[in-house]
DNA sequence: CTGGATCCATTTGGATACTG
DNA sequence: CAGTATCCAAATGGATCCAG
């Protein structure tokens, strides 16, 4: 597969050249998948080391047991963890960052910690609006 | 309004206790907004100074009016960009970061950096996995 | 324990046409 | 130019129950 797009880089802030602007470039899909808030919170919840299935769901609130699973199913896919069944009774099954999801965790980090630092801010925007 | 939730920080990878974990959390608001694909190329798109309706509708490839004006009014809303409207004919309006806005650029910018940098290596785990 | 299967409400966003 | 209005298809995600 050659969509022509895989030697193009980023340009500095200010000078930008498009890219991720062209609707066809695949940095779209990348983007859509890691901009996924589960999938946010699933590389936060593995930073500190491998999980199991019931762990990633007690840890991440609210998450149902479908959508975790298409989740870490196509985190899978995109080789960001790794899945691990182990022949046991009852079943054990871990997740664990493979070395691309590691090196997601600075930038989704940056990310998290801004949505944390600023949103107070964010917030008080929000109410400041008209309804 | 006192949600609890605003002086709970973040913690170092690893320690990490919670907070955006939970469902209840304002920081999950937020980071549904700032994870936004749209949001994401607006804010690419202002990095480099204001710019008019039909100038973004033109730079971002594939959206349409009508979801523009839906993101560039959330990230309004939000205290993220201002909208600047001059009574001239034809109308001008004109939109730009707030500082609150440009804050997100570098956390963006690594994210968006991160998805131009592996997109090959997301692609070809892709098509490795099973159909 | 780890999900798969099913059903369903809601949302999202795309196409298209139209207006102050 | 800068949107609105309308309609609608598809995807998202939640609830619930079931199974290897």
């Amino acid at each position: 597969m050659d969509t022509g797009y895989f030697n193009i880089h980023w340009y500095p802030l200010g000078t930008m050249k498009g890219n991720a602007f062209d609707p066809n470039c695949p940095t779209r899909l990348v983007l859509d998948r890691i901009g996924d808030k589960w999938s946010v919170l699933v590389v936060l919840s593995l930073s500190s080391g491998p999980r199991r299935f019931t762990q990633l769901r007690d840890t991440i609130g609210g998450i149902t047991p479908k959508v975790l699973t298409q989740t870490l199913r196509a985190m899978e896919r995109d080789g960001l963890l790794i899945r691990t069944v182990f022949a046991e009774v009852p079943p054990r099954v871990e997740y664990a960052l493979t070395p691309l999801g590691q090196s997601l965790q600075s930038p989704i980090g940056a990310v998290a910690a801004w949505a944390e630092e600023n949103v107070e801010a964010v917030i008080a925007a929000r109410e400041r609006a008209p309804v």
